[in-house]
Formats: structure tokens, sequence, C-alpha cells
DNA sequence: ACGCATGATACTGCATCCATAATTATGAAT
DNA sequence: ATTCATAATTATGGATGCAGTATCATGCGT
């Protein structure tokens, strides 16, 4: 049921997987934009590959939701609609409010200690107004929640929302004071764990998601 | 985004979405059983087509969680575990939840007139104890109030995470007195629906599906 | 008799090839 | 000049072929 086989280390990733990895890479680096056309021929030259993995790849994007395949008129890019964005959040606010909430149950103090460490670093880059180096640690802040709560299922599903979200330019991070205010939001997830009041941790969790859809639709507004 | 595709009608379905559905209804009827390996050159054969749209198929479907690929070493059903089913069944309750405090802000006359119909429907094949009736107008119960609720992406995560349930071979409504427990719940739901109590209608539809998961976990036992 | 090695078989994964549909370019007619 | 029809080009979707690897069977050695 889930991706991670023990012995899947050995063996090396099927070509269409690590064609699939190549190209969420470039549109998550939006070189290949939303709305894009994907040219096969010229991509599987580029890879020095056949069509046959290349498309096979395409399909386990589509799945993802990364890209659209019309029939007979080939594969484009997925554009985000501002609905679909309202739609993908309050869903992702729930998913990762039941994490908080699972994670709260079962959280020990030696994850706490782990999580407090990365709260940390959230602090000093947000003191330092590094987005970049903020958004790395908030996801390993998420991913460390994620392991804590222990339902892959559940985990699996808030990734693939992760990516959808990703599709989008926009960066939140970047809009004045989001730094800090995530920062807050942060602390208060964190507080609500360690008093492992699941209920606080799932409503902060999900309060601050929401916040972060806000702030994407500010920054939309701003430009 | 969505796959629903206005002109779509005109357009039939690629071959290999075609071969990903006929698969999928041999996987919910067990004739493809959980653990058994997928030969694809027998079932190229047997649908009189190459091994190109099927293995494509086989994408699709491993994307889904019907099959699990094993890189050089072939297509199996995916196999649930318990833990599996525990995972999977929070996650669902959740999604679901969120499904009915998102109709009940939305809800109008006309819907509820429609619920009520259904609900109706319901009541009828509890009292003739037709499990199979109950489940069908059941899942019509289920979709009607997605399009309540009007959130395409939620929606197709819950379909998502139905067709992996539907992976178990057990149906709790064979269960004794489940079919009259599950009725009284829906009667909770549409109380809720119609009282336009978001909170209500969330917390009734999760406790509903989770009702769901111990009445499987009761038939596990008993078998 | 049992375990291990070696060879045969079969299947997966990728490449190549071909048919058909879509798009674009060209030309004729109004 | 613009629009429509038609032809040429190009890309998609599917079929076929082939190489590499895993599995299974057979036989040898202990």
């Amino acid at each position: 049921m889930n991706a991670r086989t023990p012995s899947k280390i050995l063996v090396l990733p099927a070509l269409y997987e690590q064609v699939a990895e190549r190209l969420r890479t470039r549109i998550f680096a939006h070189e290949l934009q939303p709305g894009a056309w994907i040219d096969e021929q010229a991509l599987a030259v580029e890879y020095g590959i056949s069509r046959t993995p290349l498309r096979e790849a395409l399909k386990v994007l589509a799945a993802e939701g990364l890209v659209v395949l019309k029939p007979r008129r080939g594969c484009y890019v997925t554009e985000l609609s501002e609905q679909d964005i309202d739609e993908v959040f309050p869903v992702m606010a729930v998913l990762e409010g039941k994490v908080a909430e699972l994670a709260a149950h079962r959280i020990t103090s030696a994850d706490y200690a782990r999580l407090a460490a990365i709260h940390d670093d959230l602090e000093k880059h947000a003191a330092a107004s590094n987005a970049d180096r903020f958004f790395e640690a908030n996801q390993r802040f998420h991913d460390a929640l994620q392991d804590i709560a222990g339902n892959r299922y559940l985990a699996q599903l808030i990734n693939d929302a992760r990516k959808v979200i990703k599709l989008t330019r926009r960066d939140s991070l970047r809009l004045e004071g989001r730094l800090k205010q995530s920062l807050a939001e942060h602390r208060d997830i964190l507080d609500a764990l360690r008093d492992k009041d699941p209920a606080r941790a799932q409503r902060s969790m999900h309060d601050h998601l929401m916040s972060g859809r806000n702030a994407l639709a500010r920054l939309a507004k701003a430009n």
C-alpha cells in the first residue's frame, strides 16, 4: 500500500519514476509554466529516452494533478484557478489539523524536543527574514509532525495536496509580516502539543493553514 | 484541474482509461483478489490490445492505490492490512465531516428535499433488510451531499479513499443491526443539515464513518 | 536426501515503428 | 482582403520487437 518498501533502497527506481521526478522538479521551478504544453518528443530527446516511459510518467503526474491529459491533444501543466485554490486549502487545513490532533495524542517528550529544535530554526530564519530557509524549516516541522501522527495515508494525501499548491507561483512567506505571523501560529501549535491538547492542536493547525491561504489571497491582490 | 471536461461527452475516453475502469470493476468484484499478480500479457490478449495501454492503466491504478507496482517484479492487487484500514477510515471521517460541514453552510430547501427523499429510500431498504439497495441509496446520499458542499477537490479525495476501502472484502452493512444503526446516524446528519448546524453536521458525519469502521472491525472478529 | 549452483524460461521495461487524428499552411473563391 | 476548403505536416496513441533480469527447474556436489 505505501510507497516505501524496505528493499527499495537496493532497487533503483523505474525509469518512468525518475522521469516523473525530473518533471516535478521542473514544474515546481516553474520552468514548465502552468498551461504550458509538454512536448513529448522534445523531452524524450532531451532525456535520451523513448516516449514510452515519458508517457507513463505523465500518467503518474496526471494522477497527482500536476498535469492534465487532453485526449488526442497532448499534455499540459495544470493551471490553478482561484476557485481551485479555495477548494484545496480548506481540505489541506482539515488534513493537517488531523495530523496535529493525532500528534498531540501520541507525542513523547523526545518528539517534543525535536519539534522545539525545529521551531528554534524557524525563529532564527524569521529573525533574519530568510524566507527560503524558513520555508525549508517549515517543511521539516510539518514532516516531523506527520511522523509523530503516524498515519501514512494521511501523510500521503497531504503531500499530494502540497504538490498541487506548489503549482502556484505565489509565495505567501514573502508577504510583509507573514513570516512573523506564521511563526506565532507555529508557537501556538507547539504549545498545544506540549500540553497534549488534541483539540487545540487541531484548531491551531487548521487556522494556520487557512491563514496561509489568506496571505496568498492578499498577495494576489497586491500584484 | 478536475477530470470532467464539458467536451468530454463527445470524445471517447482514451483506451488506457477504459482499461483502468474495467480493471477497477474486476478488482472491486474481487475477481482480482488482493495480493493477486496481474498478468499483463494475458490481460492484453483477453482485451485484444497491446501491453502499452494496459501498462499505462496500471500506472493510474497504482496512483489510486488499488495496485502496487514492484519494479521488475510486476503488478499486484493491493492488500489492505488492518493497520491500513485504521489509517484510511479516520481520514475518510475527517473528509466526509468537512463535506457535511460545508453542505450545512450552503444547503437550500430544495437540496434538503432531495436528501430527505433519498433518506426515505434508505428507510425503506432498511425496513426490508436489503443491504444491496441500502448501500446504493447510501452512496447516492453521500454523493448528493458532496454536490451540495461544492468542493470538487474534497470530493475527489473521498472517492479515491472509497475505492481503497472497497478493496476490503467485508461489508459492514451485512452485520446484524448495522442497517438500523446506520439509518439512525443518517437521521442525525439530516437533522443537523435541516437546522443548518455545520458543527453538528460535521460531528455526526465523522462519527457515522467511524461507526462504520467499528462495524467492519466487529465483522472481522466474527469471521 | 538436501542444499546449492547453473541453465532454461518467462516476464518486465524500454525502444522503435505505424496508423490516425489534429493542427497548420496553402490556395481558391467570393 | 477575408473566409472557407483542402492538403501537408506534426503529434498522439497503440502495436510490435528486443534486451535484461527475475523466477523456476534441473542437475551436481556434499
